[in-house]
DNA sequence: CGACATATTGAGATCCATCAACCAATGTGG
DNA sequence: CCACATTGGTTGATGGATCTCAATATGTCG
């Protein structure tokens, strides 16, 4: 799957110049500091954000506790989908773990682009067949491994997590409570 | 997010002719019966099936289990989503779980029409766009909802599917054991 | 009817959540 | 620079949800 992510970096490196400009026009390179908020519940998610550097989470509140769905690093683009897809209010946050580097692409600008340079659609589908292949590995997490092998599977996916993200959002993220997560790390 | 699903019967409906036309020449109307395979394990899957009629389901075996992933009613798309967009060898089974009638698409014959009608690119975007969706829907359900939660939504979802789909499947999609989930009914 | 698949029920084990106490590191105001 | 609050993490005790295994019941179909 991982080879898929190169294939689409392929695709956008063989767009014709006309484009590819079309493509940089509608981005912009911004940063966040960290605890920044890149999307607040109720907002409509208006952006994309491609993070270049730093990490970042999705997490929405289910009574007033924050349930972490998504963790983001370098290369993985960070959007709401739902509200993206349907320029609807977003039931979720999007925020910087670290200061981070990001580029940001407006919705309507690119899909005006789109409209333009259908190669472009393509681009958008290839992502979001990533992106929903992605999701089904997730789903497959969830219904068929346990809390040790959820987090080792994470571990090994990114080995660095624990310098970047605390243990409550991984927990939270990996469907677990803190308290569970500490006892399954003093274990190993 | 059922409005989304009008959008795309919409979009096909007001396609011109021609990109109508492509779309109609790679597909067909098929039967099968119940317990017949849509796809087995190890195949590519070489084609997408619209149910029009019957019930269907998705699986892949876990220890020589069958974990039902996705059931599939009047209007899905059934397919291995990584086995079709790869065209990798898949690890799932599509299984019809009555008579059904579906009519399937070519993985190959679809992709040159969209080369030839670039509106059906934006129509096979709207469609993953939807099961992504769906997805993450799914995925909040076993992050935030219990057995009993997760099986009363599936059945306001589904009124009747008790009367085309038996427990142990319903169990094994909802990722509890058909025991809990017997125990969960006859408390209701 | 007999045979096989499907569903229910009971008992015990296991995983994980919750609640509470505690600890360590960090930061802040006086 | 210290006292103390705050945040993030650990550890212990207990209970609840769900699993597993086994026995029983209820289909369903040749």
């Amino acid at each position: 799957m991982k080879a898929y992510l190169e294939k689409i970096n392929a695709f956008i490196a063989h767009l014709d110049t006309a484009t590819l400009a079309a493509l940089e026009n509608v981005t912009v390179e911004k940063q966040f500091r960290k605890g920044d908020y890149l999307l607040q519940q109720d907002e409509i998610c208006r952006y994309s954000f491609l993070i270049i550097k730093g990490v970042a989470r999705k997490f929405y509140l289910q009574n007033g506790k924050e349930i972490t769905t998504e963790l983001f690093f370098t290369e993985d683009l960070a959007v709401s989908f739902r509200s993206y897809t349907l320029q609807n209010p977003s039931h979720e946050f999007i925020q910087a773990l670290e200061n981070i580097t990001v580029t940001v692409t407006d919705y309507t600008a690119f899909q005006k682009a789109k409209n333009a340079f259908p190669k472009l659609v393509t681009l958008d589908l290839m992502m979001t067949e990533y992106y929903t292949m992605w999701l089904e590995e997730r789903l497959f997490e969830f219904h068929s491994l346990d809390a040790t092998q959820r987090y080792l599977k994470l571990l090994n996916e990114h080995p660095h997590i624990l310098q970047s993200v605390q243990l409550t959002h991984i927990a939270s993220y990996l469907g677990i409570s803190l308290e569970t997560l500490s006892r399954i790390r003093a274990k190993i």
